[in-house]
DNA sequence: ACCATGTGGTTACACGTGTAATTCCGGGCT
DNA sequence: AGCCCGGAATTACACGTGTAACCACATGGT
């Protein structure tokens, strides 16, 4: 172990300062652009000749920790959990944040709580971080994340968090509505799918809760199922869903939904007629099932104005407020 | 701009050690539990409450300079791109590394060209790559992240990589092998479906070649068809489908497959009497489908196992084989 | 008396970078 | 000549960490 088996001895800026015949300093304005030093044209074109000679790449860490700050945007998130629209959500942003010089980084990691979560994100001293589960945030984490030099906190939730710039987006709404439209079209007992694959119950959870309050308000009933993302399961749930006697449902996700729906298919049961399903995300997906399928549709913030929140708060501590999630029902045949 | 609106004055381990009463190296071994020296119990739990109590945060980047190497394993992919297969494995790849200290992340950024790429990536100074897109590297990008003091790259690809630890995977054979069955299945005129999709044409354009050198050694003939993931471009591709003649396809993916089948049908054209249909990495999806649809299935060598060679990689710069991901058929009805 | 040994701690340096402060130097003005 | 000025480069330091080398001091053996 540890036979350091060749160490092709990293190209430091001294390296390129030394072939160039200038001192460091210079190097560095030079490949900086340094507005506030003037350095000839002769030297210029020398760094940054012996720059490309040496095929010199600057020391991120190093900079940063100069700096004091990195220019590494966290979006604290596992790959799989994130659905497809996210997915192409979070790749957009990608491309925006790239605009600003910012790097976009994508790391999960599973924590007891918060504050643990914080202090892990807060070792890599990003600039700032996209929770998209703000509701998981509380104020000392951002607080920990504040002190680890975070300038720009943006949280998609429900609750305003201190220190954290907020962009509205209630999951408990998402579920209450998918719920009004089910009883509004004359449904009384309700299911809400509880996905069991890791990491979906951060929203699965409040969706349920905002189902079972318009419950709570009507002479309808919810009760939560649950299914994990597999034929197995979906087949299992279907074959003793006439006993549960469910005549209407929220599956979390288009996803989920199609894989029930194609299991009440299979269990001789008629969508909408025996059971009506709503989904969410208005997938491509959607569209293409047998009955097409009811969805609630999240339109986000667009990714060039959420970067663009961000770069200001990080920049000057403050941004206008970003356009918040609204949930939207699209209505199709399936219920 | 740069107002610095708040310095909450980041808290260091010299901050610890002041308040612990002993020097920031006594600090530095307890935290780290640095077996070569020793240090009381009472200085010990002094250290460790004072961390507490402060909540101190190490700085990974002032870590990593020091030390000369990150506890960063990068996985250069944009989030969309992957699937559900490749988004399930990753994940699973990040819990196992987790297990040896490491901190996987998954970073995109599209590049020129390879070397241009591997610079991006060189600047965080990761520990580790693993390229999913093996046979998008050079050995010259290699040498660039080596350089950077990169220990271990794992690529997924066709073709050995000069130091790159091969993980066999050959696109070209996913093609060619969707092919072959559809030729042994008797159809002669087939397409193959070229998503439009930003970062897919990595791993479509070998699929492609692959069938065309199927077609080559047969009498069978290939046609790339583009489509869009949207059910109007769909649509659009069904309705001019009689006059292309095609009686066979691979679809890419399942998630194309199903669009492709759903538009399809709309179009009056029956699967698999008329078209029949293969797509690839048998998901979930593929078994929901009407006809079930015959796909292609990667089965990836365990997160486990990658893990393990590449922490053997980055500690001793060598690693037994991984085992190479063969491809097999999985017929259903579709085909 | 003196040295080996072990314990618990500190001092000093290096990692690679950015930038404020400084130096050097030639030239134009009084 | 003396002086200031501006261009062009350098020197020196700080960022936060890990660790090798060193030190103080007690203990016990010869």
């Amino acid at each position: 172990m540890a036979k350091e088996p060749k160490a092709p001895a990293a190209v430091t800026s001294a390296d390129v300062a030394r072939l160039a015949g200038v001192s460091r300093a210079t190097v560095s304005f030079v490949l900086n652009n340094t507005q506030a030093h003037r350095v000839s044209d002769a030297t210029r074109a020398r760094v940054l000749d012996a720059a490309r000679q040496l095929d010199y790449v600057p020391h991120a860490a190093a900079r940063s920790l100069r700096a004091g700050r990195s220019n590494l945007v966290l979006v604290p998130a596992s790959v799989s959990a994130a659905g497809r629209l996210v997915s192409a959500w979070v790749d957009d942003l990608e491309s925006e944040l790239e605009r600003h010089g910012y790097v976009l980084v994508l790391h999960a990691g599973r924590f007891p709580d918060p504050v643990r979560a914080a202090r892990a994100w807060a070792e890599l001293r990003p600039a700032a971080v996209v929770a998209l589960d703000g509701d998981g945030l509380t104020g000392q984490a951002v607080e920990v994340l504040g002190r680890a030099g975070v300038r720009g906190v943006i949280a998609f939730g429900s609750r305003e968090v201190a220190g954290a710039h907020l962009v509205g987006l209630d999951q408990t709404r998402v579920g209450a509505l998918a719920a009004e439209h089910l009883v509004a079209r004359g449904r009384r007992t309700l299911g809400v799918v509880m996905p069991q694959e890791r990491g979906l119950a951060t929203f699965a959870r409040p969706r349920l809760a905002g189902a079972q309050g318009v419950a709570a308000r009507s002479t309808a009933t919810v009760t939560p199922v649950e299914l994990s993302y597999s034929l197995e399961s979906a087949a299992e749930l279907a074959g003793r869903w006439r006993e549960s006697g469910l005549d209407g449902v929220f599956a979390y996700n288009d996803e989920y939904a199609a894989l029930l729906m194609h299991a009440l298919r299979g269990a001789g049961l008629a969508v909408p007629e025996d059971v009506a399903v709503v989904g969410c995300d208005d997938l491509v997906l959607s569209g293409m099932q047998q009955p097409p399928l009811t969805s609630v549709r999240l339109d986000l913030p667009t990714p060039a104005e959420v970067a663009d929140a961000l770069h200001e708060l990080v920049d000057g501590g403050t941004a206008p407020q970003v356009r918040g999630v609204t949930p939207v029902l699209v209505q199709r045949q399936s219920s």
